[in-house]
DNA sequence: CAAACCGACGACGTC
DNA sequence: GACGTCGTCGGTTTGA
């Protein structure tokens, strides 16, 4: 919170040993607490040392508890004028809560305001302390109403408004809760008291000793280490660490306005009248450009079916349309069909603009009833991507929170969270209004914001405009599509694969004279290195001794057992995540499986595949292979497999005008042999030995992924010496390479960033650190990004026009995109011709120094295709 | 009080 | 290096 909040004045409360006035109040006042257990006492102490060597004002106020002490803080907080965040887990503290005053739980990361209460407990925070005399809590054993939970105390303090109000009311109550209530009339005055927290008791505090003082790193350091808290040892040296000196950096976002300030003021409407749609439907027709929202019945995008709609046009009013709440009681809505209708031509008119957060998400809904999106035209989630893709996560939440300061509000907030979720159509029209227009309103804001500030970059603007935006019809497409899979196939591989397993177990239970569970890294730790003593090549981040892969490698020469795990593991991989899964993830409506393609997530620009990832299916060995024989092309049809023949090493090419490379690129010799015959000095390339090409392979993927040295001389399983020796051969024998990577690497130290040919950022400010070991990262991140990151514009771009060009041929259609290679499905009497146009778009995808080449197959599945 | 849920961890699939 | 997903494991929450 220190680091999100950044706040003037700061104190962490504990409670101080001893009694308190509500011990003496209620004798039984958290009597039922057991002691304080032992461990938990034993985390207190280096937690407060913690506090006290970040610098954070700690209090211990002897006789006050911890809730009364900051009650009383944030009044006096209030009074002065100045605004109050409590970083707490405590629902008690929802009574202080107002205008000044937040609530935020870092555990969950959501905060509280009085919408926020009034959300979370049905009252509003002046109601709090009568709300929990009436329902009690069993760890503070404050006492409650027998047979009130939340529900009935906010039904009653919603009717009654205060306690007082409804004791004089309680005649009326009926029923046994009635009776509940009446009995229990003599303690709830007690239970408000045990409730309440005190603003007002005494302390000799003043703003002067609420300030920060500088961290005391060194004494960090060593209780970190001590209490193995890795992650917080990294962020010592992170920069953003208090005392780092400013470094180049991102364009900053403005300084968000106090938490919830809601600048253009909150008027959302709730549409139930067909007039009321009506002038909405002519703002709507009159605004260049709006913004919109869907509300749905499921997260699957195959599945989902419209809730509600919501609409903006100017800041800060919003009108929220349910149309399939279905919840008891809820009100007469509008007709969905016909509401739809009357948008339709609306949404599908190219020449008038949408505008909103994850479009294609809005897109595959409306195709679910008829309508095609059309004039798709700004993505706040783009947006953010585009100006900088890893200052924050792309959520809606997360952009409006950096770059509007504002707090929006959460989905599990209005829906609730794991098994017993919601559906959003049985959430309250009202919530559902407060939620989902002020999502159209927050984009439009957001744009409003984002958009300036791309157009200030010409080459992100374009980025944005010729790439990004363009490429999410594609992707509609694409997932809508799905790809298909024999789920018969995958099943018996399944069978196949369980047999072998079964017979690994036996035969490492065997090796190990014991059973146990070898997919328990735990388990097979101690058999393998402590029962059976083997030698510990390396250990985890958490000290344990590591059995990864390279690791059992390197035993298996000597030992069964490391042996068996590995093949058990392959096996065990393929089944779980493959044979196992994508049956399931098959849509039982078209057959197929529909991934997710993510335009807003890597770093470097790539995309990424989730539900199910279609982006690492087993390729290597033969098993793998199998699997990929299971992604098959309907009758009459075959795929066709495009892949980029080494395009980052190309884009190397290019960038750093290496004439090495390029010359060997221009006469299209085999890469990895040519430059394992240059680094080598073997005089003809085709007497390059298979170790020597490995060799070049490893040092030319090791320039591709920005590996180091030492991840080299891993992947060779060579000395760091020697594997340092090879690249030093290569800087030689390249030295446009080395120039380019030196150049690269001052550029980015230089101004922050470094792009791709397309004006794509990535924006390093790690790359002055003082810490070594970030450095180096956001260095390799340098050299490794415009590669990266320019192959992934090219495939777009490929991606954009063999859309265009196919979307008048029903004949062939994209299917997949595996970064550097698409996928299509083709009607069989056409392949020949989609071939040779498929590899020209592909190929005229940029123009480069070196020709870029595309290796095409085609077969009856994915395998063969290959 | 057991079942369900959750997050961290170690591992491993692809490019 | 980047991704996403799996099973385990220890802890917490939930709800009968």
């Amino acid at each position: 919170m220190q680091r999100e909040q950044n706040p003037e004045l700061v104190a962490v409360v504990f409670d101080a040993p001893g009694k308190t006035f509500r011990d003496e109040l209620f004798a039984e006042y958290k009597s039922h607490r057991p002691p304080m257990p032992d461990d938990l006492r034993s985390q207190i102490e280096p937690l407060i040392d913690a506090v006290q060597a970040l610098g954070l004002p700690l209090l211990r106020i002897t006789g006050v508890e911890a809730d009364d002490v900051i009650g009383t803080l944030a009044q006096r907080a209030v009074d002065s004028g100045l605004q109050v965040l409590i970083s707490t887990g405590d629902k008690d503290m929802a009574q202080l809560v107002n205008e000044r005053v937040t609530l935020v739980n870092t555990m969950t990361n959501s905060s509280l305001d009085r919408a926020g209460v009034k959300l979370k407990f049905d009252v509003y925070p002046e109601q709090i302390i009568d709300y929990l005399a009436l329902v009690g809590d069993a760890s503070d054993n404050i006492p409650g109403v027998p047979k009130v939970g939340p529900k009935t105390a906010a039904k009653w303090l919603n009717e009654y408004r205060t306690l007082d109000s409804l004791l004089e009311n309680q005649d009326r109550i009926e029923g046994k809760v009635g009776e509940s209530l009446r009995a229990s009339t003599a303690d709830l005055a007690l239970s408000r008291e045990l409730a309440r927290i005190r603003c007002d008791v005494e302390l000799d505090i003043g703003p002067e000793q609420l300030r920060r003082h500088e961290p005391d790193v060194a004494r960090l350091r060593e209780l970190y280490t001590r209490l193995e808290l890795r992650s917080l040892l990294k962020s010592l040296d992170a920069p953003s660490s208090p005392s780092s000196p400013s470094s180049p950096s991102p364009p900053s976002p403005p300084p968000p306005p106090s938490p919830n300030a809601w600048a253009p003021g909150r008027n959302y409407e709730l549409v139930l009248e067909r007039e009321h749609f009506d002038r909405w439907l002519e703002a709507l027709r009159a605004a260049d450009v709006f913004a919109f929202d869907t509300e749905t019945t499921s997260l699957d995008y195959m599945q989902a079916e419209i809730v509600g709609v919501s609409f903006a046009v100017e800041s800060g009013t919003a009108a929220y349309v349910p149309l399939a709440h279905t919840y008891p009681g809820a009100p007469d809505q509008l007709n969905r069909a016909e509401v739809l209708q009357l948008l339709q031509p609306l949404l599908e008119d190219e020449r008038r603009g949408k505008l909103g957060h994850h479009l294609k998400y809005d897109a595959h809904v409306l195709r679910n009833h008829g309508i095609e999106l059309r004039g798709m035209r700004f993505d706040s989630m783009l947006e953010s991507y585009v100006l900088n893709s890893t200052a924050t996560r792309h959520d809606l939440d997360s952009v409006a929170r950096l770059y509007l300061g504002v707090e929006t509000i959460h989905y599990e907030d209005v829906a609730g969270k794991g098994a017993k979720q919601l559906n959003f159509s049985d959430v309250s029209v009202e919530t559902a209004a407060e939620y989902s227009a002020e999502d159209s309103d927050v984009a439009l804001r957001l744009h409003r914001t984002l958009w300036p500030r791309l157009e200030a970059v010409p080459a992100l603007a374009r980025l944005y405009q010729e790439i990004e935006q363009p490429l999410v019809p594609v992707l509609l497409d694409m997932e809508h599509c799905g790809v298909l899979v024999d789920a018969h196939m995958l099943k018996r591989q399944s069978q196949e694969l369980s047999r072998s397993l079964v017979e690994l177990e036996k035969r490492a239970h065997a090796a190990a004279a014991q059973p146990f569970n070898l997919e328990s890294p735990k388990q097979l730790q101690e058999v393998l290195f402590g029962k059976l003593g083997l030698p510990v090549k390396r250990k985890t981040p958490t000290g344990q001794p590591s059995t990864a892969e390279d690791v059992l490698e390197e035993l298996a020469d000597e030992f069964e057992l490391p042996r068996i795990i590995l093949e058990y593991r392959g096996l065990a991989k393929l089944r779980s995540t493959y044979t196992d899964k994508l049956p399931e993830q098959i849509n039982p409506r078209t057959g197929r499986v529909h991934t997710s393609y993510h335009q807003a997530v890597a770093a470097t620009g790539r995309l990424s595949s989730t539900d199910p990832n279609l982006q690492n299916i087993p390729i290597r060995t033969a098993e793998g292979r199998r699997i990929r024989q299971a992604f098959v092309a309907p009758p009459g049809h075959v795929l066709i497999a495009a892949d980029y023949s080494q395009i980052e090493l190309r884009i190397m090419a290019h960038l750093s005008g290496d004439a090495g490379l390029l010359d060997a690129f221009a006469h299209d010799h085999d890469i990895h042999q040519a430059t394992a015959a240059e680094v080598f000095g073997v005089p003809a390339p085709d007497q390059v030995t298979p170790d020597q090409r490995r060799a070049a392979k490893a040092i030319n993927f090791g320039l591709i992924y920005g590996m180091s040295a030492f991840g080299l001389a891993r992947q060779l399983g060579i000395e760091r010496g020697a594997a340092q020796q090879y690249v030093d051969l290569y800087f030689q024998c390249y030295p446009g390479v080395k120039r380019y990577m030196d150049e690269t690497r001052a550029a980015a130290r230089e101004q922050g960033f470094v792009e791709t040919v397309f004006g794509r950022r990535l924006y390093l400010p790690e790359i002055r650190s003082r810490n070594r070991a970030m450095q180096q990262y956001a260095e390799r991140s340098a050299i490794n990004a415009p590669m990266q990151g320019t192959a992934a514009d090219i495939i777009k771009r490929a991606m954009i026009e063999v859309h265009r060009w196919l979307f008048a041929q029903p004949h062939a259609r994209l299917m997949m995109q595996v970064h550097d290679e698409l996928v299509l499905e083709v009607a069989e009497e056409r392949v020949d011709s989609v071939l040779t146009e498929l590899r020209g778009h592909m190929v005229a995808a940029a123009d480069l120094r070196v020709p870029l080449k595309v290796e095409v197959g085609v077969g009856r599945n994915w395998d063969e295709a290959h």
